[in-house]
DNA sequence: CCCCCCCC
């Protein structure tokens, strides 16, 4: 078959060592499928022997179980040699190879040593006799166990061979045409040393790619009926180039190359081994040219004849068949090996447990095409190297993946499995990301945020509520402020609220980055109503009272997100605040006297037809007469000592539900009064401690000495509050509703002459009608922007809520006369927008019918901007 | 391996 006269040269990395007489031929007439990378060899003398060479799995270092080992690819080993990590070149197959090749003269230097090539036959024929053969198969055994991660076959053993044949195994259709047996047979038994073990012929072949094999290379998951290979395709998933019709047969069917030597690339194992040698090939008539052992040809030049028609062999190029199933994230599970899958990435972040800056790793939200989402999970060690890729937005097939139950706390998905990215062995290539959904949200609505509320009791009963996602409109953000101990975590922090479509604000608390990168003045410029969804956030309770929404490091906010809904929902705003649209207001107490006595300053009738759910814990302040009380209900009544929480009473004994029986109650003020600001009345109620400074005595005094009359007799004392005028800070009742609004009372100040002078001007008289609404909005356009511009600082916590619950008894007629809105009152306020359209439960009057319309949802801050300029 | 959080 060959030319014997034919030189071989292995050219060895560090000696350059020539073995000569060694022959190569093929064995195939299919030969662009052998596997790359094993050598092939025949000696005319004996028979047929496999050299192979002994691949340093690249996935060694980072696996953990076999079954990651076996789902590597030929590419890989590849991609492995490009960087020339030690390899070697070792005889497995049996010592009749050993023997042959030993009995090769080395022409040059010695192969360094290492190479069981250099044994001499001497050597290894007395080894041989000495083992015994349980040994020696073992020895081949381990060899081969070496040779590679997974591919597992077994060494033949001519006694197992023996075996099979005594059995006779039927016929396998894959076996090769008996021509080619016949041929080798007759070399395998010309000169055939008593050493020799046969291991059969080389006429099994794969059933992907018609490969040829030794029986004994096939996969250990082998049956009877179907002998399987992966050394040549891995199994059918690596796509190998259409096969070339061997040349005419003939006399030139093996043909020499048209050189008389043959080159070939021996690799030694180990850590020292140096591949980094040049290759050099020198054409005829061309000078001699240094190439990549990367590049195509250069696998081409170690098969001379395999690749009889200079097909490239293995090239940058392969690409996997889709054998690897591309499969929907729905379709995943646990345990599939051979999944691959096309995402966009929609979210990625580092997983930390604040305030610890610790990076504990990195986390991505991938979307598939049908919309589904599943949590990938990087390990820190490899955050460097995913975090360039995995970039929301971009788009990637990915294969090579573990799975690993989803995180029990942080959870961003319903998902019960997340995927895990290792940058040793996961495959991301790049992909157009156009076909993919713009977002994935699983929005929960205000009522159900209870139930994503995390009760420390259920700990190790119930898993951690899902992050929550939360989608509402857009009302105001404060400015970024640090949070924590100076000298250890600092964290950032901001405050952003959100108002959903039955007017129930949520503060969101934006933490870290999150709060130092929300573009608050850029948000504002947008049209109004601004929709905002956040991703993945955690529901907290403030003072067990509001709920509240916390960023995680998993969050993301979005603003107009492109979801189908987006215009419903700003069509739906966009009609409740023309109704009605939402005051721009300061939740939180402000450093100065001054900008708290106007902070929020809005006028009643504007106050009366807003949603109080809207501003719960939020003090409005008015300037105001008192007109009138309440007396058709209790002045005060006598509370717990420890709760101030109105006691039971039965027969003279007061119980308090939760500190038992009370033996002398104190005596609280709880007393209602309606209070005007020229644009509309409103009921306000006054509690202890406040009003006992208002009053100017004690409720307990006033009460012991006037007890014998009862709550409902007003004292002197109370009445004389009638007609004083003060600025009032107050908040809605939270049990009042729209409609049927109350307040309660936290603040009573002075008003001083200043303040006075600047309202003077328009309406010197202060109880009756129309002040000009200029004079009341020119301060509060003052103040309510310096109150936004300024850093918000905490609110204190209301303490009457029990008590305030208690108060929905009737109410006494309030004093009707609604002071008629002007039609400068048509110049809204600036701190608000859009009330000229009359809501439903507005009053009628005529005047307010005239109000006309201004353009909806107009930038305030740059409009009063303009103004102070 | 577990903890499962930071303001008002």
């Amino acid at each position: 078959m060959v030319n014997e006269n034919q030189i071989n040269k292995i050219l060895c990395p560090n000696s350059s060592s020539i073995l000569n007489e060694f022959q190569v031929v093929p064995f195939t007439n299919k030969p662009a499928q052998l596997l790359v990378g094993d050598m092939y060899s025949q000696d005319t003398s004996v028979g047929p022997h496999m050299l192979y060479y002994q691949h340093q799995s690249p996935l060694e270092a980072g696996c953990t179980s076999k079954k990651q080992k076996t789902s590597v690819n030929i590419h890989d080993v590849f991609q492995q040699k490009a960087s020339n990590k030690g390899k070697a070149i070792c005889v497995t197959e049996n010592y009749g190879a050993n023997f042959q090749i030993a009995k090769y003269q080395e022409a040059e230097d010695v192969n360094k040593g290492k190479s069981i090539l250099e044994d001499n036959i001497d050597e290894v024929v007395r080894r041989h006799n000495t083992q015994t053969s349980n040994k020696a198969l073992n020895k081949r055994k381990s060899l081969c166990e070496m040779e590679s991660y997974g591919v597992g076959f077994e060494i033949p053993y001519y006694e197992e061979q023996e075996d099979l044949r005594r059995k006779s195994i039927p016929e396998n259709k894959r076996k090769r045409p008996t021509t080619q047996t016949e041929a080798s047979m007759s070399i395998n038994h010309k000169g055939l040393s008593s050493l020799y073990i046969d291991i059969g012929d080389c006429d099994w072949t794969c059933e992907h790619c018609n490969a040829a094999f030794w029986y004994g290379e096939r996969l250990k998951r082998s049956t009877q009926q179907r002998v399987r290979y992966s050394r040549c395709c891995a199994e059918g998933k690596v796509h190998l180039p259409e096969e070339i019709e061997p040349p005419e047969t003939g006399a030139r069917e093996y043909q020499l190359p048209s050189t008389d030597i043959l080159g070939a690339i021996v690799f030694e194992d180990g850590p020292n081994t140096q591949t980094d040698y040049d290759v050099i090939i020198h054409k005829k008539g061309v000078g001699p040219q240094r190439i990549s052992k990367l590049h195509s040809s250069y696998m081409s030049l170690q098969f001379p004849l395999l690749f009889v028609h200079g097909e490239p062999g293995y090239t940058t190029k392969l690409t996997l068949r889709y054998s690897m199933e591309l499969a929907p994230i729905e379709y995943l599970k646990p345990g599939h090996r051979d999944k691959m899958i096309e995402v966009k990435v929609y979210r990625a972040w580092t997983a930390r447990d604040p305030p610890d800056r610790t990076e504990k790793g990195y986390r991505a939200i991938l979307l598939d095409r049908q919309g589904d989402a599943i949590q990938a999970n990087i390990d820190a060690t490899d955050i460097y190297h995913f975090k360039p890729m995995l970039i929301p937005g971009t788009a990637y097939r990915i294969s090579n993946f573990l799975y690993v139950p989803t995180d029990n706390w942080q959870q961003t998905l319903h998902n019960k499995t997340s995927l895990l990215f290792n940058r040793l062995f996961t495959k991301l290539q790049s992909i157009p990301a156009e076909s993919f959904p713009n977002h994935y949200f699983s929005f929960v609505s205000y009522n159900q945020l209870p139930n994503k509320l995390w009760d420390p009791r259920d700990k190790g009963k119930k898993p951690y509520p899902v992050l929550t996602d939360y989608i509402g409109c857009y009302i105001t953000a404060g400015e970024p402020r640090d949070i924590g101990n100076p000298n250890r975590n600092v964290s950032r922090m901001r405050k952003v609220e959100i108002q959903n479509l039955n007017r129930n604000v949520i503060e969101l608390t934006l933490w870290d980055e999150l709060a130092d990168k929300f573009e608050k003045n850029e948000i504002e410029t947008l049209e109004k109503p601004i929709i905002i969804a956040v991703s993945s956030c955690r529901v907290s309770k403030f003072q067990n009272r509001d709920l509240q929404l916390q960023s995680t490091p998993a969050t993301y906010y979005y603003i107009n997100p492109k979801i189908p809904q987006l215009n419903e929902y700003i069509q739906q705003y966009k009609q409740l605040y023309e109704e009605n649209p939402p005051l721009s207001v300061t939740r939180y107490r402000l450093p100065d006297i001054e900008q708290e006595k106007n902070k929020n300053r809005f006028p009643l009738a504007v106050l009366l037809t807003q949603t109080p759910e809207t501003y719960r814990g939020v003090r409005f302040t008015c300037e105001g007469t008192i007109m009138q009380l309440n007396t058709n209900r209790d002045w005060y009544y006598k509370a717990c000592n420890q709760c101030n929480v109105k006691p039971t009473c039965y027969d003279n004994v007061y119980e308090c539900k939760e500190h038992g029986i009370i033996p002398a109650p104190s005596y609280r003020y709880n007393f209602r009064a309606t209070i005007t600001d020229n644009t509309a009345t409103g009921q306000f109620t006054f509690f202890t401690p406040k009003a006992d400074e208002f009053v100017g005595v004690d409720c307990a005094r006033l009460a012991s000495s006037a007890e014998n009359r009862g709550p409902r007799q007003f004292p002197d004392e109370l009445h004389a509050i009638v007609g004083k005028k003060h600025t009032f800070q107050f908040h809605y009742t939270p049990t009042s509703r729209q409609g049927s609004v109350e307040f309660i009372v936290d603040e009573i100040f002075e008003i001083e002459k200043t303040s006075n002078k600047i309202e003077g001007q328009s309406s010197g008289t202060q109880h009756i009608q129309a002040t000009k609404p200029t004079a009341i909005m020119e301060p509060l356009e003052e103040t309510i922007t310096e109150a936004q511009h300024s850093e918000e600082i905490a609110s204190p916590t209301a303490s009457c809520t029990t008590i305030q619950s208690t108060s929905t008894t009737d109410i006494l007629s309030v004093p009707t006369e609604l002071i008629p809105i002007t039609k400068e009152m048509a110049t809204p306020p600036i701190a608000y927008t859009g009330m000229q359209t009359r809501s439903k439960t507005d009053m009628t009057s005529d005047a307010s019918r005239k109000i006309p319309k201004r353009q909806l949802f107009t930038d305030e801050a740059s409009d009063s901007k303009k103004k102070k300029a």
